[in-house]
DNA sequence: CCCTTAATGAGATTGAGTCGCAATATCAAA
DNA sequence: TTTGATATTGCGACTCAATCTCATTAAGGG
């Protein structure tokens, strides 16, 4: 399904209006490249001259992500990054410490880790976060 | 061995002082629960009447964390928590959303799967980041 | 077209963490 | 000891992402 109606269900269903600012945002929001800063999103918006203030910047990313369109991630403790979700299955990040490279990785253990770990202690889990941080190929030595 | 030998062997092997700030850190860390925060740290040493500058909090939790007496996680972004390592084998940790709960858990599988990226994109890995989100038993329903 | 309710923008505020710097302490060598 | 090079401390100023406040404006069902 499209990026723009799952949003704009999502707004309906929760009794929330779909204002210009919201469906400008979403429409930059899938321009960008993975892995980017809602500082980032403010300024690309004001770049191509459409007024949408710091706080609409994140108060629209907060429904994004509630809403499963958008991923939020803490990868160094700066600030959060986003990335879109669409056509896009579970992966997690390595980053590199030396150069900010970023590389994605699925392996299937986790889901499974999950799975036992819930059942075990009997949990209902909403969300997880896996990063992996080193040197990588070209960094080494 | 013990953590105080372990600090100030550290500090000299990097030309770095033995302050009783620091050893005044390092005691009362090890006296603190697991999961605490510099700030908490920071008030537990004011109220037991010792005078150590919040700078200097954060700049020694710093090097116990390269000493590797300490862990440093970031659970929900708000600030970095502390955990001592001593006697501690590698753990992740579930953190409940509704009552802050903490269940800590080990899976080798962890370990297979860090081993296996490593080779594959050949990195050097020096640290990972595993946390999940959820409820727990008693906040499900 | 109205009216209730939500959303917006601007700027103030928060708060963890860092930085600069003058004063002070450490510690190895004389 | 005393000295002196160097590290450390504390204080307060500062940073910066993110949130909050609140008056004004807009959405959209009836």
């Amino acid at each position: 399904m499209e990026a723009q109606k799952i949003f704009v269900d999502y707004l309906k269903q929760n009794d929330l209006k779909n204002t210009p600012e919201r469906m400008v945002i979403l429409q930059e929001v899938m321009k960008l490249d993975k892995h980017f800063e809602a500082e980032v999103l403010f300024e690309h918006i004001k770049s191509i001259n459409i007024k949408v203030s710091r706080a609409s910047i994140y108060r629209t990313l907060d429904l994004l992500v509630q809403c499963d369109l958008v991923n939020r991630i803490n990868f160094d403790n700066t600030c959060f990054y986003y990335e879109t979700t669409m056509n896009k299955s579970s992966h997690d990040h390595f980053i590199c410490t030396e150069c900010g490279k970023i590389i994605e990785f699925y392996y299937s253990e986790i889901e499974k880790i999950h799975k036992n770990i819930t059942d075990k202690f009997e949990l209902d889990i909403s969300e997880y976060s896996h990063q992996i941080y080193g040197k990588c190929k070209d960094c080494k030595q």
